[in-house]
DNA sequence: CCTACCGATCGGTAGG
DNA sequence: CCTACCGATCGGTAGG
């Protein structure tokens, strides 16, 4: 008789998941606030308990769909580009998938991070400490590549990472910003020339692959 | 007995004032839509109809919200720039006007229109239409002023303004999303030096000022 | 600018 | 997973 998980059947597992799916593309697009337990009830026709019993609070409603998008961030992002060897070209390919999973509109309301992280930036709690971690832990994950990068020879040594960074998390995030309120795809195409050109000034000259049409063996 | 202001006095139009003051601070921080007449109506100790009067309705109240913020970005951000001479200098100057505004926190909730762009970019209506207009005519500014600082043969011919515009408005909207997220204020040096950088490498060699501390005479 | 009210919806509980 | 509720709050109206 757990309030959280009624039974803790497949079927209820099942349930879950589907509810999840729902509510993330609920909060991308009308955020997590917004995002009310009798709404869920009616787009899943199901009763407001019955939503209820499987999360057992508002907040607990908002943390599990928080987990359940940060998954699917996971399966369509970064996990196409674990095949492609760390370093440079990993770094081009982790921000050109995410460019992809922004304009492909994988959630309702665009990339649910942005939306959810304007939302609770100013309201302390749980659910703004989790996505404040999630969110840093791509920007520390584009860093880190950026050091690999770094030691391979690849990008200059005297590169500023934390500005390279900054600037490449910039540019994606003015994309999505651009493309949800102008409905303007050349956003997409001004954040790839951005971010080419910005790689192609820290690339050392050295290492024989400035670019993929230059690469001239392996 | 118009219901939309009841008495066009002088005394009601400053208690309109004082609704909208509060309103812009609130809708910043927990966002448009939850910014309810009731909420207003606690925190300035009148009743809801005393606060919906002015207004006739939820969405005439957003409306005025929006317009009360985008009077107070002219006022802190666009104003004081004014007096300096269009071009270069005075694009510079938007860019550390508008990080400014941000850093000292001029809304609760960080900038309002990224807050509230966020909120309604997915929900069609007025209210989006206006804060579109309101956020696409601030980079045009930028755009304007980098056609200008061109025509001024500051800025080298070849370099793609819209390009550039874009980068640049990335770079500010990059720091009020990490300070806000991490209250880390590295993001505004991160941002400046972007931005003092990118400008750097689009200057024109020819002309004499591509940093003031390079400048040798007037 | 107020009191007094409306139906709808909110998060949540009791009990099954 | 359900029905049947609870008090609180929502946007809005009547009438002054």
């Amino acid at each position: 008789m757990n309030p959280v998980v009624l039974y803790h059947t497949e079927h209820a597992k099942k349930t879950r998941r589907e509810i999840l799916l729902v509510a993330v593309d609920i909060a991308s697009a009308e955020g997590l606030e917004n995002l009310s337990i009798g709404r869920l009830a009616k787009e899943l026709r199901m009763s407001k308990t019955g939503i209820f019993a499987h999360f057992g609070s508002k907040q607990q409603l908002q943390l599990a769909t928080v987990d359940a998008a940060s998954e699917i961030f996971l399966q369509q992002v970064v996990q196409p580009v674990l095949q492609i060897p760390q370093g440079l070209r990993r770094l081009r390919a982790m921000l050109e998938s995410w460019l992809g999973y922004i304009e492909q509109s994988v959630f309702r309301g665009g990339c649910f991070f942005a939306a959810v992280s304007a939302e609770f930036d100013s309201r302390p709690g749980k659910v703004r400490d989790n996505i404040a971690a999630l969110t840093k832990a791509w920007v520390v994950a584009l860093q880190d590549e950026i050091a690999l990068a770094t030691a391979n020879g690849e990008l200059l040594r005297d590169v500023n990472q934390n500005e390279l960074a900054f600037e490449l998390h910039a540019y994606v995030q003015e994309a999505n910003w651009a493309f949800k309120m102008f409905n303007d795809r050349s956003a997409f195409m001004l954040a790839k020339s951005a971010i080419a050109n910005r790689i192609d000034r820290a690339v050392n000259p050295g290492s024989i692959k400035p670019s993929r049409k230059l690469r001239s063996a392996k």
